[in-house]
RNA sequence: GCCCUCGUAGCUCAGGUGGACAGAGCGACCGCCUCCUAAGCGGUAGGCCGCAGGUUCGAAUCCUGCCGGGGGCACCA
């Protein structure tokens, strides 16, 4: 969906193009980007400019010198809302605004509503697979697993409101000494023997077994419980509002002639050998530290292919058989090894390398020595859930960047869960509903926008949440490029705080507020109310009415 | 040893593609409900932004080194 046409010219552009023609006046080339950004006290306007510190070594003069003269030019001939323009500190030009700039910004917000406001299209259609969880199914998955989850769901969401077409993908490892280790579990618990070595001692297989009637058969006992554990994932996950599109086999490549084929194109690249009866990729040639890699082992080692073998097949999968334009993998810290063999091999595939991104989350881990009830060393994702509720559990994920390795006090979750910062967020979206409610049983109805006079929305409150919300298309733009959604877990947050404290401050309905006042409030509600839902649909998280 | 990542207030973390006196939540302390949900609001206390150099008009932010935490360096997946 093409984003809206902006109903007013940005206040950004219309800023950056006066300026442009006041350097031209006071005869400075003007640089190609000029930086305007919004300050972070709001004595220093309401958007500011370095241009005069970055060019005043090249204008032959010092930078407020400079930022004088571009003042001066400025003010003959002001740009649209500008109140004042002010040369500060070390040579800043700072922009003062009139209100009506933040009246726009909700004629903005609420015009272009849930569907359109911060929605960009940069992404050009542009076809993106989010590959992430991947979790074995060799067991529920655990607390670690959904952080990652929400993550690359939330990326998933980000990616779609920046005009990329997503396909979400769980790479089911259903193949193998996985598989065959799960099956020797469940038929040594069937049958009451000790686990061996290597087996999976959770609860959860240990109920599976009892319920397996089928043969002795290490491979069919293995795949019926993978199927059972795989079911039960998604149900952990759906738990948590995410959906895959996709749930694709490893099996399906490794049991096809996929990886053969694999190697065979890879063999036109010229940097595949044989050597002690194994077969070698050259990955160094594409930039990987280790050199080289095994392919397929030596008959001594087995003659199997080996895993890094089976994921260029996987990935020749994604991005030569199904065409994806780019794939985002989302991978633990522990996986980190794998990333420059594995862009190695892709790149040998005649793919560049960068349609390949791998964002590496560091470990999540638990701080309490006693974990779980049940046997194992991992808390199940929906034992957590089920204490705390799926949004919760999300934002909790979302509020830190992937680069920090959480240590999650299970304990504490639980007991803080009431102060969770979603809480804090929805509440705010809530209020706006009893809002509507209380409007309704009042009689008051909301004018149409373009008849209500925004002009008494002056109180320093009710500019700051709208202050909040003309920031949040770039917030989307920026937390999609970085890859970053706990940058909307701030916004959001920052929206709300803006919100609560105008909803203390300024009464919307009542016999002492004028109804003019009431009509240009009802539409500073709206827009929040717009804002809220759009920054906790990309968090994956509910909007409730009421709390 | 080499590579990745982190080190900001008592705790959990924002800020990090350089900018103007360092932010939030929780915790602590003090206030605020005859009024649209107090899951809220206001205020106080609390920080040589790991350490040392360097680049710059300007560094929490960039560079180098060191210290400390986590992860990785298989013919394992």
């Amino acid at each position: 969906m093409p984003p809206p046409t902006p109903v007013t010219p940005m206040i950004r552009d219309v800023l950056e193009a006066s300026l442009r023609s006041a350097l031209d006046s006071v005869g400075v080339q003007p640089p190609e980007t000029i930086e305007l950004e919004r300050p972070a006290r709001r004595e220093h306007g309401d958007w500011s400019t370095n241009v005069a510190l970055a060019l005043a070594k090249a204008a032959g003069t010092n930078p407020r010198e400079l930022a004088t003269r571009l003042v001066a030019a400025l003010e003959a001939d002001p740009p649209r809302h500008v109140e004042r323009v002010e040369v500060a500190g070390p040579g800043f030009v700072n922009f003062h605004l009139a209100p009506t700039w933040l009246h726009e910004v909700l004629t903005e917000v609420v015009t272009q509503g849930e569907e359109g406001y911060a929605r960009h299209d940069f992404g050009n259609g542009e076809r993106v697979q989010v590959e992430f969880v991947s979790a074995n199914p060799t067991g529920p998955i655990h607390v670690g697993n959904g952080w990652f989850a929400s993550y690359g769901d939330s990326l998933g969401r980000l990616l779609e409101r920046c005009g990329y077409e997503v396909t979400r993908e769980y790479y089911v490892n259903d193949t193998g000494g996985q598989i065959r280790r799960l099956g020797e579990s469940v038929l040594a618990r069937r049958a009451g023997r000790p686990l061996p070595e290597g087996g999976y001692p959770s609860g959860f297989v240990k109920g599976l077994a009892s319920a397996y009637d089928g043969p002795e058969d290490v491979e069919q006992a293995g795949r019926w419980a993978a199927e059972h554990i795989l079911r039960f994932i998604k149900v952990q996950l759906e738990a948590i509002n995410i959906h895959f599109d996709e749930w694709f086999s490893q099996a399906s490549i490794e049991e096809s002639e996929a990886v053969e084929e694999t190697i065979e194109e890879l063999r036109k690249s010229g940097l595949v050998w044989e050597e002690d009866g194994a077969i070698w990729l050259d990955t160094g040639a594409h930039g990987d530290p280790r050199g080289k890699r095994v392919l397929r082992k030596s008959p001594e080692q087995g003659g199997d292919y080996t895993y890094l073998a089976g994921d260029i097949a996987y990935h020749r999968n994604k991005f030569l058989i199904r065409g994806f334009d780019r794939v985002i993998n989302v991978w633990g810290a522990d996986h980190q090894g794998q990333v420059a063999s594995l862009k190695a091999g892709v790149a040998a595939l005649g793919v560049d390398k960068d349609r390949l991104e791998v964002r590496i989350g560091q470990m999540v881990s638990l701080s309490s020595g006693r974990i779980g009830k049940r046997l194992g060393n991992a808390v199940d994702l929906d034992d957590l859930v089920e204490d705390v509720g799926p949004d919760v559990m999300r934002v909790l994920s979302l509020v830190a960047s992937i680069d920090q390795a959480p240590t999650i006090d299970l304990e504490k979750v639980r007991a803080d869960s009431k102060e969770s910062p979603v809480y804090y967020v929805q509440y705010a979206h809530a209020r706006i509903h009893s809002i509507g409610k209380r409007a309704s049983e009042l009689g008051v109805t909301r004018a149409p926008l373009d008849e209500v006079d925004l002009s008494p929305l002056t109180h320093e409150r009710e500019l700051e949440v709208l202050r909040t919300l003309s920031t949040l298309p770039e917030v989307v733009e920026l937390a999609c490029v970085e890859r970053a959604p706990h940058k909307v877990t701030a916004w959001v947050r920052e929206l709300a705080d803006r919100f609560h404290s105008f909803y203390h401050d300024c009464r919307v309905l009542g016999d002492d507020v004028p109804p003019a006042t009431t009509q240009a409030r009802l539409w500073l509600v709206e827009a929040t109310r717009v804002g809220l839902a759009i920054g906790l649909d990309l968090l994956g998280v509910a909007a409730p009415e009421s709390m």
